[in-house]
DNA sequence: AATTCGGGGAA
DNA sequence: TTCCCAGAATT
């Protein structure tokens, strides 16, 4: 799809189905303009209509903003979070009232330098207050364009960054800057919405690969989870000839603290004479079963259960505190850990 | 290049 | 619970 076919289309969308009433969009000054960009990043729109309006009741221009103290700014953000915006917002009212004669620079250079102001943002002022040539690349317009384009990547990487805001430059148009701005952040935000887009109500579908392929679910691609450090075991399920399993009870802090678990093997030991040492205990090693992934928060545990047979006289461990000898079939509750609650069930159906 | 700032709403 | 939201500054 031609860029020019791609912004016509967003243009006639906006036109029927646009939002045109928001607080900011009537007398859409730089400064209105500018205060309602900051009060949105990352904040929805619903949630910033009633601080917009107390906010501009309060300071309706630049050098209003400018006199007042910091504390009232942020009295009136309360609840608003991000609250640096508010001290940016101060600070930058109080800069070009000192350097800029009380008015907004219509000059995408200068407004990227003033404190809490991006590219994105200071391309949102400038072409929905002067109409002029500049793109944006906000959550709703990196989704879109992401889908749109089939832009592979996360789009908090740099690389997919770049991609994004070239999409972004390639369709913004000449004419009616204001208005497809708007628009493309309508689009974004009421049809292609995170879950569920509604395509068929879509002026871009036709063009859109992701839809072609089927797969808009799959564009922006999420955050790739931390890369959880994946830690490994060995849990030995030693059994008498009775069928009982040996349980430890596991130190009160760190992992499971105070659970129940089976003995854990070191990788590298030989388990016959670790069992021997550490219990006094005679085993006969069988081969392991299939290795279980249980995932923590920070980190993934690969165990693997190797079971072993008793061959001596199992009282050489003493009962207690420290150990117990448990017959999986009597679901006697002990408080155990969910991995060792499969691998109990497993040895009773084993029986 | 990755983290942080944050409360609110939706699924 | 998790994810996302009209992002920018900081390390």
């Amino acid at each position: 799809m031609s860029p020019n076919e791609f912004s016509q289309r967003v243009l006639g969308w906006f036109d029927a189905h646009g939002r045109k009433q928001l607080p900011w969009q009537e007398n859409p000054t730089p400064y209105r303009v500018w205060i309602s960009e900051i009060m949105l990043q990352q904040t929805q729109v619903e949630t910033v209509i009633p601080y917009y309006q107390r906010f501009i009741e309060r300071f309706p221009d630049l050098r209003k903003l400018a006199d007042a103290e910091l504390d009232e700014v942020l009295w009136l953000w309360a609840g608003l979070g991000y609250y640096a915006r508010a001290r940016h917002l101060h600070r930058t009212a109080q800069i070009l009232c000192e350097q800029h004669g009380g008015t907004m620079p219509l000059d995408i250079a200068i407004l990227q330098q003033l404190p809490g102001i991006g590219r994105s943002t200071a391309g949102a002022i400038l072409a929905l207050a002067a109409d002029q040539h500049q793109p944006i690349l906000d959550g709703n317009v990196k989704r879109l364009l992401a889908r749109f384009g089939a832009v592979a990547g996360w789009p908090g990487q740099s690389r997919v960054q770049t991609t994004l805001w070239e999409l972004a430059e390639r369709y913004t148009p000449v004419q009616r800057v204001a208005a497809y701005t708007q628009a493309i952040m309508d689009l974004g935000a009421m049809i292609c919405t995170p879950r569920r887009p509604y395509c068929a109500a879509c002026p871009l579908a036709e063009g859109c690969a992701a839809h072609a392929q089927g797969q808009e679910m799959a564009y922006p691609e999420p955050k790739p989870h931390r890369k959880r450090l994946v830690r490994a075991t060995r849990m030995l399920l030693l059994r008498t000839l009775e069928g009982e399993v040996l349980l430890e009870r596991r130190p009160p802090v760190g992992v499971w603290g105070g659970l129940w678990s089976f003995p854990e093997c070191p990788l590298e030991v030989d388990i016959a004479a670790w069992c021997q040492e550490q219990f006094g205990l005679t085993v006969v090693v069988k081969p392991p079963w299939g290795m279980i992934r249980h995932n923590f928060s920070h980190f993934q545990l690969d165990i693997t259960p190797v079971p072993a047979l008793v061959s001596g006289p199992a009282g050489v461990v003493m009962e207690g505190e420290r150990f117990v000898w448990y017959n999986p079939c009597h679901s006697t509750d002990r408080g155990v850990a969910a991995p060792v609650k499969r691998l109990l069930a497993a040895l009773a159906t084993e029986l």
